[in-house]
DNA sequence: CGCTTATATCAATATTTATTAATATAAAGG
DNA sequence: CCTTTATATTAATAAATATTGATATAAGCG
């Protein structure tokens, strides 16, 4: 069976975490210019193959680039529409009604009683000193 | 003195990090509702005080949400551009002339080097067997 | 097939980041 | 001032993630 479609909130966390790391950001940057090969980003940024092969995993994951085999080498591009794809469902997740997340349940009951006296519920002891 | 404007890169870096975090979605999602104060958000999602205060300055320092103080409070709320201005960013460090960052020096002169035997370089030894 | 090239995966370790508990600071109010 | 409320900061710990080194898989070649 293939894996269930993850909620909009964790496709979006996803995705930023993809992005949210310097290593990848740069692949992501000289992909802009070119399709490289493993070996050929290896090269470039003078990095392990195996990190890139990982990052390369991260960045497939959150669908931000492909890859395909071309003989035994594996051939990474930019998925172009990758970052617009992101933004579209941060917006989603950001204007979907709270009663429609089942994560924010118990959080959309709780924000709506809200009474203003959050704080005042919070005693810092010696009450009974 | 105040700190020197980061890179392009550090401060798309810095963004995406910040959006790249459970807890910090759960704020953001939660301003988009309304303005709130620490306290209330700390009722609201049902977690500690400091693990407020630490995901608003990430939030803070990325741009994304702003806050202001009311007596004791610190009323916290969305910045609506906050996402443009990374997209913004982003779009800025994926089209800058890799010749123009000087993170990308010298992978830039390695990319342009190119030669298309990146892989065979890194002969795997028993060369002299 | 056996061999080489190219990439992927895995387990162990290092690094980064988040969380907690304690404490400090800031802002009223009496 | 002293006290309470509200938030911030700090040091210690826990958890997540990245990196490395070793090894496995995949694809062409003789």
């Amino acid at each position: 069976m293939k894996k269930a479609k993850p909620s909009l909130k964790l496709e979006v966390e996803r995705a930023f975490k993809a992005l949210g790391e310097p290593t990848r950001l740069v692949i992501l940057r000289l992909l802009a210019e070119q399709e490289l090969c493993v070996c050929e980003l290896e090269e470039v940024m003078d990095i392990s193959q195996p990190r890139i092969s990982h990052h390369l995993k991260v960045l497939r994951e959150a669908g931000l680039i492909a890859q395909r085999r071309e003989a035994q080498r594996s051939i990474c591009s930019l998925n172009q529409e990758g970052l617009s794809r992101v933004v579209e469902a941060y917006h989603a997740y950001m204007t979907e009604p709270l009663s429609v997340m089942v994560e924010f349940r118990e959080m959309h009951e709780r924000l709506t009683n809200l009474d203003g006296n959050s704080c005042e519920r919070k005693s810092y002891g010696k009450a009974c000193l």
